[in-house]
DNA sequence: CGCACAATGATGACGTATCATCAAAATAAA
DNA sequence: TTTATTTTGATGATACGTCATCATTGTGCG
């Protein structure tokens, strides 16, 4: 992200700034694609679909109610919702209504969607693993702690979060 | 991104590794969030058709070969072909084809294009400040260019990018 | 030259993310 | 209790990104 030659009224960058944000910008998009390429590559799932699983399958009866799930998620509601419906008709999940709030809806993860969850993760952890965390020394793992906290209260804050 | 329980054989991550990991990717996807919402709020722009303006309004006439457009933004061809018949029917760019090469296209940002870009720099740009680079110590600015140096090749290593 | 191959773009299909809107049910307020 | 508000979820429209495929043009090699 650079600066419009004509909009220079704003100050922009130092050189130091500038290298920072260009590489904050390339291991974030770096590893985004990187997590979406391997999990496609090696398995049958998206990203999207890899996180809906997760909870799922580490819950007690495989099955968490959909707001529950969002929680996790922090996703838009609509963004779960249709997620679910492509997943139910791949036969990964299933929607069942709720006993306790006739509002709610439970979803279930379905043996196939297990037996994807489980041979995708291996390899997808490996990975992260091996691109991520096995190239940071501790301090570089505090830094990262440690600008999460300051930035996403500030997002919080700007209401952009 | 957590472990399933059933699929513990591959080892996964301590608590600082895991802290670390889960701060970057909300560090991540917080800020990329923040950008798409911060952008749309106050221009007209997505994310993606800030970048493609940008090149364009720095280079000397307003206009790029589409092939040096996609090295600016590391894109796969048919996004930008996307993007850029989305864009011409909303009058930022237009396109025109090239003299040297038959097969080549030449991008040039529009008299509109000019404004929007213009319009929405300014606010982007003090976003990005306050919310994220004014947040940070300059060693954690070195912090990020190192992990970005390791981590980087390390992916193209893979070849996940 | 003539032919295989690479480079450049466009297109359609598909999956995905967001927004606005709606409906139903629960909860709070009157 | 009746009404207003909030919560939960679904849906359709639109925009976006990737993939597979195609057409055109340039390049290199025989």
């Amino acid at each position: 992200m650079q600066t419009p030659t004509s909009a220079n009224s704003v100050p922009w960058l130092t050189e130091h700034e500038d290298a920072a944000w260009r590489s904050f910008l390339a291991l974030s998009r770096g590893m985004e694609r990187a997590i979406d390429r391997q999990l496609q590559r090696d398995s049958e799932l998206s990203s999207s679909e890899y996180h809906v699983l997760v909870p799922l399958s580490e819950s007690q009866d495989g099955s968490l109610p959909s707001r529950e799930l969002l929680r996790h998620l922090d996703w838009e509601r609509s963004r779960l919702s249709h997620m679910l419906s492509r997943m139910e008709k791949r036969g990964m999940v299933c929607r069942k209504p709720s006993p306790q709030d006739a509002r709610g809806l439970i979803v279930e993860i379905t043996e196939h969607g297990r037996q994807v969850i489980n041979g995708a993760a291996p390899s997808h952890l490996t990975m992260v693993r091996e691109a991520f965390m096995d190239n940071l020394s501790t301090d570089e793992m505090q830094a990262l702690v440690n600008m999460a906290d300051k930035v996403i209260p500030r997002l919080e804050n700007m209401n952009l979060i």
